[in-house]
RNA sequence: GGUGAUGUAGCUCAGCUGGUUAGAGCACAGGAUUCAUAAUCCUGGGGUCGAGGGUUCAAGUCCCUCUUUCACCA
């Protein structure tokens, strides 16, 4: 990074939030890693414009809309005022956070697909799918339930079985209902509109190959590649709540169509405020650059269908995709019956502070799309070890002696070889910066900080103190140590942007940048009266912030969201979690299944199967069955030859890729372990009825 | 099921293209210190680097098999 080379000029986005539903820990990953990012490249000189926006279209927000009686105009305003909100105190310093719910979307997107259209990229496919009569409306996949055509499981969604595993039609369920009227839908044609994926792979696949994904990213491509690309639907019926297709009446953009564009939109908005140039940042001939943050999740829109959009309707293409992995919450998804689903919110309420979760998630983050791991309890030790042990200690013990005894004034610094290595130091932290491994600059950093406290203690100014004709010194030491201290701040700037300014107030400075490296406190400096500026985390409110979050475990039995969804396609599955009820079954649906006592005569590991064992079940019939069970990682085949176990007889045989399945040997599992066959009480026989 | 990742001290993580006795922070033990909101400094214990096999003079680092956890499958 040198500071002789021309300002670079950058757009930056991070992901746009859904307008359903609040901002949560995982999100703040993305948007953390993002603003750090952005004021890192600010702190650089760097001419950087960062945008983002509530993706707010589709049926999930129409239907909530609906559901609590106001417009989705309404739902969305309310819901942008709450994001940004969250987004500002965590210091999340958007240059413009706008709405996919504009006008400058709506011109985009229809000038866009009308570029797409003139391309030739646009067809029309009639298509089937199904239709609610009683809401008068097609029926998203995700609000279509019925039975597993495969497994027979009850009450799946519309595209995959989540007993089985199965992915299938929504026109292939069994007995399919509406989840929004509970009607059984009806069969309709409907044309839509498709984008032309297919024909863009050439031009995909040398784009991805163009060094504009991580590597892991550009592999995931090549899956998807090998299975092949097909046209986007790109079209949605009435009602629905998004753009209306030109030339189309009663055909609406799919909310994944306008959402990207939001990008566009956003900045086009932030440019008629500031006057900037839209088209320098976004013509194919663009010398800017462009860089989206986004999660592992939503790689295929924005790394497939969003560069090709951009690429047949003759604009620029991004200059490079981050992608980061997901949030854990002390190892595991975040749970809200184990209180770690904890909204943004919720996490000012209790813990107050956001540098802390900054400073974390910066010490965790790196550019590759691992997930990182919020541990509560390193949390604590971390946050209180290194920001408050370490690095403000350095100006809490020594800042006294200089307001006390010198009125405030510094010595400027003489060759002090910490002060040396610290900036040296700075150009392999700006790298690491620079590339989004910010935990190797904060290790970098926390170590210059060990070197500062090292360098105090071996000084030992308290001792100065007490011996006449030491003021010299005394006063050198100190100053030298806050001259280390304005260092760490300038390098910890871009994690914790509220505390650093609180820092060159007391320091009495002006707003550090990175050419700040090579300044000094000057001789005879004046600093203002030192005052505690962080105090620790007390591991009592990470109690009352869990404590808080936790819900009943049997109000929702529902799986629980993941960390970072925030799309259309993913958060529909939220929207209908809540109408998931517990349901009865009479005993006549019990006694459907036939449980039988069977003896395992003989168990062996199957080639190539990763979970699988291959079961010889033997229930008193002729021919002994043949069962495939995922049952690999518990048990050792030869202890399981001769033992007696529960197998369900009269499920459909299912044809598996090492042979037929002829029926299914029950186990237990959840995330304390398993699976765990069962086994009779002594004196079953094989071939007897489970009643 | 397929594919991509992942598994290194109690916890959270570094270990680049294979090269001397595997590192850090936190936690723990002992000592020092008292300027600092019990913070700081020094020393120490602690790891068969998921398991097994292989390639190599040499493997945490490459190859194979198994296994853990996570994600994706439009």
């Amino acid at each position: 990074m040198s500071s002789a080379q021309t300002p670079r000029k950058i757009l930056v986005t991070s992901a746009l939030p859904y307008a359903n539903g609040s901002i949560h820990l995982g999100h703040l990953v993305e948007y953390i890693q993002t603003d750090i990012w952005v004021r890192f490249q600010k702190m650089q000189g760097n001419t950087v414009h960062y945008v983002c926006a509530d993706d707010t279209h589709g049926t999930p927000i129409m239907l909530r809309a609906e559901k609590e009686g106001v417009t989705p105009e309404a739902l969305i305003e309310a819901v942008h005022k709450e994001h940004f909100a969250d987004f500002s105190e965590f210091l999340v310093d958007f240059d413009n956070y706008y709405s996919t719910n504009a006008p400058e979307n709506k011109a985009l997107s229809q000038d866009i697909y009308k570029k797409l259209k003139a391309a030739g990229k646009i067809a029309t496919k009639t298509i089937e799918q199904f239709y609610d009569p009683v809401k008068n409306m097609f029926l998203p996949d995700r609000f279509i339930k019925g039975e597993c055509p495969k497994c027979h499981a009850k009450d799946q969604y519309g595209d995959s079985c989540e007993v089985c595993g199965a992915t299938y039609n929504p026109t292939e369920l069994i007995n399919a209902y509406s989840a929004v009227s509970g009607a059984a839908p009806v069969r309709k044609e409907t044309e839509h509109y498709f984008f032309k994926l297919s024909e863009c792979e050439p031009f995909l696949k040398d784009w991805t190959r163009s060094g504009t994904l991580q590597g892991e990213a550009a592999n995931k491509m090549g899956e998807w590649f090998e299975n092949g690309l097909n046209d986007w639907d790109i079209s949605r019926d009435a009602p629905y709540f998004g753009f209306e297709i030109p030339d189309a009446p009663g055909k609406y953009f799919y909310v994944w169509l306008d959402a990207p564009i939001g990008y566009m939109a956003s900045f086009k908005n932030l440019c008629q405020a500031k006057g900037l140039d839209f088209d320098e940042y976004w013509s194919k001939e663009s010398q800017t650059e462009l860089y989206h943050f986004i999660g592992k999740d939503i790689l295929y829109f924005h790394a497939l269908f969003w560069p090709a959009t951009l690429e047949f309707s003759g604009h620029r293409k991004p200059t490079q995709i981050f992608a980061h992995g997901f949030l854990t919450v002390n190892g595991e998804k975040m749970s809200k019956s184990r209180g770690t689903f904890i909204t943004a919110r919720s996490y000012l309420d209790h813990i107050k502070n956001p540098e802390y979760l900054r400073y974390y998630y910066a010490a965790k983050l790196n550019s590759t799309m691992e997930d990182i791991d919020l541990n509560l309890e390193d949390f604590v030790a971390r946050v209180n070890s290194d920001l408050v042990g370490k690095y403000i200690n350095i100006a809490s013990r020594t800042a006294g002696f200089i307001n006390k005894r010198f009125d405030g004034r510094l010595k400027a610094s003489q060759a002090n070889p910490v002060i040396a290595e610290m900036k040296s130091a700075a150009a392999r932290i700006a790298e690491a910066y620079d590339h989004r491994d910010y935990g190797k600059a904060l290790r970098e950093v926390m170590s210059l900080a060990d070197q500062a406290n090292g360098f105090v203690a071996e000084a030992a100014p308290w001792v100065m103190a007490k011996q006449d004709g030491q003021e010299t010194q005394l006063q050198q030491v100190c100053s030298d140590a806050l001259e280390m201290f304005r260092l760490l701040t300038l390098y910890l700037k871009p994690v914790l942007p509220k505390l650093a300014s609180e820092i060159e107030l007391f320091l009495n400075i002006a707003p550090l940048t990175w050419e700040s490296v090579t300044a000094s406190l000057a001789q005879d400096h004046q600093i203002n009266v030192y005052e505690h500026l962080i105090t620790r985390v007390d591991a009592k409110l990470i109690e009352a912030m869990t404590e808080a979050n936790k819900e009943n475990l049997l109000a929702t039995p529902a799986p629980q969201p993941h960390s970072e969804q925030r799309h259309a396609a993913h958060q529909q599955n939220d929207a209908n979690a809540e109408a998931t009820e517990a349901e009865y079954i009479s005993i006549d649906d019990f006694t459907k299944v036939d449980l039988r006592i069977a003896k395992i005569v003989n168990a062996e590991h199957v080639e190539g199967a990763e979970k699988l064992l291959k079961l010889t079940l033997d229930i008193g019939e002729q021919k002994p069955r043949q069962v495939f069970a995922g049952i690999k990682s518990a048990y050792d085949p030869a202890t399981l030859v001769g033992r007696l176990t529960v197998m369900v007889v009269n499920l459909a045989p299912r044809k598996m890729k090492f042979g037929m399945s002829e029926g299914m040997v029950l186990a237990a599992s959840d995330e304390r372990g398993g699976p765990f066959i069962l086994s009779p009480d002594t004196g079953a026989q094989l071939g007897m009825r489970v009643k």
